[in-house]
DNA sequence: TGAATGACAAATT
DNA sequence: TAATTTGCCATTC
């Protein structure tokens, strides 16, 4: 079935187009999809992705700079940026100045 | 077929 | 300035 200009796929190539040590907002990569408002479908596609997905997943956040993860994986993802370079600050904060990839 | 869901974002209090 | 509400829309059930 022809199912490669779905969403998710979209959403799928964008992600992995984001560089190593860098940020996107759910925003801007569901601007990218050609879909402006469906930030929230972004977070969506991200949350069924498989555990041991290769996808760069954690360099997603949402426009405030913050982690919309909570519990254990939220502590994975800043764990995942950090080890990448990306600072996070101990209230969770990330410079987007610094770090923000639009494409 | 339609209601429910939600890893967001903007508007409103 | 921070908390709450409203709008959003692809996917799931």
């Amino acid at each position: 079935m022809h199912d490669e200009g779905n969403f998710p796929h979209r959403v799928w190539q964008i992600i992995a187009a984001i560089p190593f040590g860098r940020v996107a907002t759910y925003g801007d990569v569901a601007q990218l999809a050609g879909s402006p408002r469906a930030a929230r479908q972004v977070g969506g596609v991200l949350r069924r992705l498989p555990k041991e997905t290769t996808l760069p997943w954690f360099r997603v956040i949402n426009r405030h700079g913050r982690i919309s993860l909570q519990g254990d994986d939220l502590l994975r993802q800043r764990d995942a940026l950090e080890a990448e370079g990306v600072e996070v600050s101990d209230d969770g904060q990330i410079d987007m100045r610094v770090y923000r990839w639009r494409g």
